[in-house]
DNA sequence: TTCTTGACTTAGACTGTGTCTATCTTAGGA
DNA sequence: TCCTAAGATAGACACAGTCTAAGTCAAGAA
């Protein structure tokens, strides 16, 4: 964390109370929150520190290659500290939860040449979409 | 197209000429319309149809599995008319354009159980991502 | 240490996307 | 032809996100 830290400095970037709060609210694992999340748990540190600054806060570390921008669903993105190691996302139905994995294999070539379209690929993205295992319980 | 009709009459629809112009919107091959786009064409045909009633139509065409609900992006859902033939999407990062594709294999099979989280999973959504021919041309 | 300044933060207006409600219209059966 | 519940409509509303103008402050200069 104090390295990401690290890093945004030797990148120019001025440390501010609100930059620093944003920051320890992303670390951790299998963490995936929306912007307004970020806002609620940084404003129990930083009262203060207004929707604005976390949009801007979020966008320049999605630019900065520090943090993913993921959209599962229709609603709201989420941010996704996990950017050094790629992945893919696994999401409960029910309840919402996500979950970090790691597929086997390139996706990439499951694709043949002839379905490609002329395009030059550079990603492909997987969302694997089930109920986690509270949720069945509670359904039955 | 009008066998969509057929089946949506036997299942108790009321025929109006909304509904029959937002189904004839959708037809096509690789269609993925946006609501608005989809009231701006049904519009074209129909001019005082409301942006209410095409949600609604759009709506109930999804849960009667006719037409499929599309998040490529963090914009607009968009609307697909190909329900009846399981495929992934590819996307253009510079001008959006979508296509159908057909990966091989089951995505699933890349998934190892100790990377399930005791998750019960049904389904995968690929999205792959790229330029297509004419953006690859035009940016070099 | 204090000064300076441009980078940063803020409140709130604004936009795009989608939902809801109250009222009006109409498809299709009696 | 008439009736009525299903459907259509306008517009208010809600949520996610962007933008702007004015105020604040981190960090280098002196
Ligand atoms: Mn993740
Ligand atoms: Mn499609
Ligand atoms: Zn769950
Ligand atoms: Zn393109």
């Amino acid at each position: 964390m104090s390295d990401l830290l690290d890093r945004l400095r030797d990148r120019g970037w001025r440390l501010t109370s609100q930059r620093r709060v944003v920051a320890e609210v992303l670390d951790g694992d299998h963490v995936h929150l929306t912007a307004d999340e970020v806002h609620a748990r940084a404003a129990e540190r930083l009262p203060e520190i207004s929707r604005a600054t976390v949009y801007n806060t979020l966008g320049e570390l999605v630019t900065l290659g520090e943090i993913l921008e993921v959209a599962t669903d229709g609603r709201a993105k989420r941010y996704d500290p996990n950017a050094h190691r790629p992945h893919q996302h696994l999401v409960c139905f029910a309840c919402g939860t996500i979950r970090d994995v790691h597929p086997t294999g390139d996706p990439l070539a499951a694709l043949p040449a002839a379905e490609r379209f002329g395009f030059t690929i550079t990603a492909a993205e997987v969302t694997y979409r089930g109920l986690c295992a509270d949720c069945v319980r509670r359904s039955g």
